[in-house]
DNA sequence: AAAGTCACTATTGTTGACAATTTATGTCTG
DNA sequence: CAGACATAAATTGTCAACAATAGTGACTTT
């Protein structure tokens, strides 16, 4: 449990990382109140190492805190859910562009083998939404880092995802339209092999569309409630 | 010194704040190293908040931390400023024309209202950089708060504009095109006014363009170094 | 009886002391 | 003389006790 993971792992690292895996898996669940103590016990740490994880938490804006009154999970609407999709559509358009102008040659060809491992998952595991999830995640990370804009990356990969990723799991449904998506990864793929910017930012800008739009579908049907 | 601003205002709040303006205003210059009870005698805080404070700082990528080996501010390149003004343009583009679209009658008389002065204080104070710059941040901030888009405008406001002010202040000039920068943004807030977010995206993008093209000629020139 | 006020409790914010780690310095050896 | 190892000092990470605040409940008053 306590191995030197990468370089020195410091307490309150660890104390971000289980507050923050516990947010996205749904243990803790948003809106209701949690005392410090009983996060205390919870997850075997020490207030202090807590706390400075729970500012960062709160700076990420995945939990909020309000003086002397506790701490709770943010609870997002459905609109602010759609408000998500609509920022990861211009910055993951920018980070495609991007990665078609800086990508290496090798990071391609590993972005394909992801996508090849990818169809293999879902043939074998049809229908586990998991293995999408995770998969469209990883897609999507690979093509944040190969944009080689820093602080992008860091927005897509520390704020955003880990919203999304919240109501991936509490939805327990990522797109359920795994070949769709995959089809349009692979073109968005394509379009960086060939060094095409403007075509991968339309792309994928469509891509993001296409999901947002098929989760307020299932929002509207009621088969999704927020 | 201790007033009651709003609410509760604790330490840590209170650090963060200092840190983040000292940060701003270049009072910590980026790469040197600081130590926590250095900074905890210039603030007058013990280390329990500012490590708090640090926290979220470093979460929001103003410095980085090495486990037991300190604190520094983050040293941003050119390319990564430049890098910052192309997120800035997707992310305003898109506040921009959701401002358009949800902004209230009253918010855009407000914005009117406040380039009116920013003209005033510009043929009054002339070449006074500092009032261009914070008129042009009050012009962006009341954008990115118009676009009712929660997420949206904290990225903006709490993660780019910290780190792009920072710049400003070090470079000391925020663009040293003032008239030019007031016509774009009273086009722009036409747009707004018209309800044409389209318009006002391209308006925004295209300013956002012009300053960084701008920015990026001064250092080319020599003129800025960073 | 209802509403407002006061006191109490439980929780958070803060502090200072203690432990662990890194870095730098100094010495020893090749 | 240079490099590496070991030791020591300084700095950071962690902990547990103390102080302050907000929420809650009961009691009094109108």
């Amino acid at each position: 449990m306590s191995e030197v993971a990468s370089q020195t792992y410091t307490r309150a690292d660890e104390a971000f990382d289980c507050l923050q895996t516990a947010i996205v898996k749904g243990d803790l669940v948003p809106g209701e109140k949690i005392g410090e103590v009983e996060l205390c016990s919870r997850f075997n740490l020490t207030r202090g190492p807590l706390r400075e994880a729970l500012g960062r938490l709160e700076s990420r804006g995945l939990l909020v805190r309000r003086p002397h009154a506790g701490v709770k999970v943010v609870s997002v609407s459905a609109e602010e859910l759609m408000e998500l999709y609509r920022i990861r559509e211009t910055m993951e358009g920018l980070a495609a562009r991007q990665a078609a102008e800086r990508m290496t040659d090798e990071e391609i060809a590993d972005l394909h083998a992801t996508l090849d491992s990818h169809e293999q998952m879902i043939e074998q595991a049809q229908g586990q939404a998991y293995y999408q999830a995770e998969g469209d995640y990883d897609f999507h990370h690979r093509i944040a880092t190969g944009s080689r804009n820093t602080k992008l990356a860091q927005m897509l990969l520390g704020d955003l995802y880990y919203m999304v990723r919240m109501y991936r799991y509490r939805l327990s449904t990522s797109s359920g339209r795994p070949h769709m998506a995959l089809g349009e990864h692979r073109r968005i793929a394509e379009a960086i092999a060939q060094r095409d910017g403007e075509l991968a930012e339309f792309l994928m800008k469509r891509h993001i569309n296409a999901a947002r739009q098929n989760i307020e579908r299932k929002i509207k049907e009621g088969a999704l409630t927020i």
